[in-house]
DNA sequence: CTGAAAGCGCTTACAG
DNA sequence: CTGAAAGCGCTTACAG
């Protein structure tokens, strides 16, 4: 045998290229390379170009968990929402998953079921998993949790206000959105207003009752408590808050459903009535969820910007992750007025 | 000072309790605890009491890094979906996440767009990332790409039957979903009945629009191609097609809409030209989104089970992962009736 | 501007 | 059943 003291390699390392045999190829040491990869330091265009050439010629691909071991980072930012498919963050989803990508960053998306003990799993998961950085989508957790968690690494969530180091938030004014959709229906000569909530002690929700009362009141109109019936967020909600709303024989010519799903609900309980939207009854809704805009008919909602919100909190994190401090400001809610609505 | 030669420890891993603390903790070589952690071999019952002891009390939690560096193993697996939020395929990431999760695996969902490019650099981006395998929902890339991606790691693909070592195709019967679905309408008394398929070339339309005509020779009936429009899965598709098809003037006493979002937009334009469903109109979708059982009229569909097809095809990965050669059936299309369809 | 070397935290033959 | 040691593929002080 002509050199039987050759080092056998690892098998599994067959067929993988590595930084070394880029910077043999290139006539460089491996840590030039490194840095030319990083950008972590000026370098002589001419070894430039030599490793450049050789990294395309050997189609290399740094291996990213030998970088984070020994960089300390995951280039991975982890995301908890409440489900991996909810009809209203899909879009947000995308929205961090589109500029994440771009900046060299993967998500890891987990779902929290909106269950503070899940979402604790969550975070120990994604720390467990090294993730650089953590979006919160609208938790349960309590603020102080958050606090501890920032302390560790970075943190962006939504849905509540909150200041702290290595911490943004990103609030919706809920508020503002349930006063819009109020002043919508006032306009259109509604007086008799019902309201289908949310989950009771969902924060969202009462924000955007409140903003239906504040709106009522600017009107000089009494805000009549038999006329909000709670909801779940769901569908069926919808449907039982009108028949509760019917039962109660109060009459009422809107409804304000808290969530678009509830909205869905509510229309199919209507349809099945025979009562005609918006003839006999105008309807409007919360989030502006895609399909709202197919429902029959076509709902009026309060627009909430999914992919926007997803969009944003992406950004906060990558300029965490810079170690910038980001201050944004959120999107605004908006009325978008369809054919569910019709004037008295 | 005491002692000048203590090794700094480099800063970042100050806080991290590694394996090795483990060990002295527990009083054995880290070797064993690894071996204790992996389940890798035969140890004994008091050095395991011990180690176990020793993790607990330091909070210890191996980190996935190294543990794929050195092991040459991620524990992860990628998954390439059309979209993030894709409202079809949200069950089945779910359904993913959710059988992955306890086998100890994470998924990285990457978003392909049904675009072959745009699947290729998934891919590449995926293996960049070094997943043990990836999991491609109904994508675009042709079988020849997949028999060679199946050469470099464990794959499962839905939505299309293929053989290969290492590959595993889960697909679903389209064409019987077509079948039942006409066959419905049939029994019903139509004899008219038009169609709305999904994009042209799509594989899942042609098969279910065959299904279609199989349904109709079996009851001696003629297939008329006239009362076909073409639509793109989309709910504008229907509505379109709705228009079209009243513009041509052929009489048809239902539609047979190839997927849910099509059948929504079909039931807008239905409703906006004052035609009822089901009295003046019986409608069928197929998928069964979430949202078609809370359709104004609740939609008859076909069921297309994408929970259960995630969880399939994430058990499948698992097997191969473990180097099984798992064999499944697909899930069957179902018939779901619902408010939208009804006899002539 | 650039190398040699240590180190990131594990796994896994190898040799008892 | 168990250790010592090499190695996974990188990054980053350290020292020119």
């Amino acid at each position: 045998m002509s050199n039987s003291t050759t080092p056998i390699k690892n098998t599994k390392t067959l067929g993988t290229v590595t930084i070394e045999m880029v910077a043999q190829r290139a006539g460089v040491s491996l840590s030039t390379v490194s840095r030319i990869l990083n950008g972590t330091a000026v370098v002589s265009e001419s070894k430039k170009q030599a490793v450049d050439k050789a990294i395309a010629e050997l189609d290399f691909v740094p291996n990213p968990m030998a970088r984070s071991l020994a960089g300390g980072r995951s280039q991975s930012v982890g995301v908890i929402t409440r489900a991996i498919d909810s009809p209203f963050y899909g879009a947000a989803l995308r929205g961090i998953e589109e500029t994440l990508d771009p900046a060299g960053y993967s998500a890891l998306f987990v779902s929290g079921h909106f269950d503070v003990n899940i979402e604790k799993r969550c975070f120990e998961l994604l720390r467990g998993r090294r993730v650089d950085g953590i979006i919160l989508l609208t938790g349960q957790l309590p603020d102080a949790n958050l606090k501890t968690y920032a302390k560790a690494l970075p943190l962006v969530v939504t849905g509540r206000t909150l200041k702290a180091k290595g911490l943004v938030s990103l609030d919706f004014d809920n508020f503002e959105g349930g006063r819009l959709a109020t002043e919508h229906l006032l306009s259109l000569g509604h007086q008799k207003i019902a309201v289908v909530t949310g989950e009771a002690g969902h924060k969202d929700s009462t924000e955007r009752l409140r903003g239906h009362c504040a709106a009522l009141e600017a009107a000089g109109l009494p805000f009549d408590p038999r006329l909000v019936v709670a909801g779940d967020y769901l569908e069926l909600g919808g449907v039982r808050a009108v028949e509760e709303l019917l039962a109660r024989k109060i009459p009422f010519t809107s409804l304000f459903a808290l969530n678009d799903q509830m909205a869905a609900g509510a229309a199919l309980a209507l349809h099945r009535l025979g009562k005609h939207i918006p003839s006999d009854m105008s309807l409007v809704g919360f989030d502006d969820l895609p399909q709202s805009v197919y429902a029959a008919p076509p709902l009026t909602t309060v627009r909430q910007p999914a992919y926007q919100l997803g969009e944003l909190a992406a950004q906060c994190m990558i300029r965490l992750l810079k170690g910038e401090t980001p201050s944004v400001k959120a999107p605004r809610p908006t009325l978008i007025v369809r054919e569910s609505t019709k004037a008295t």
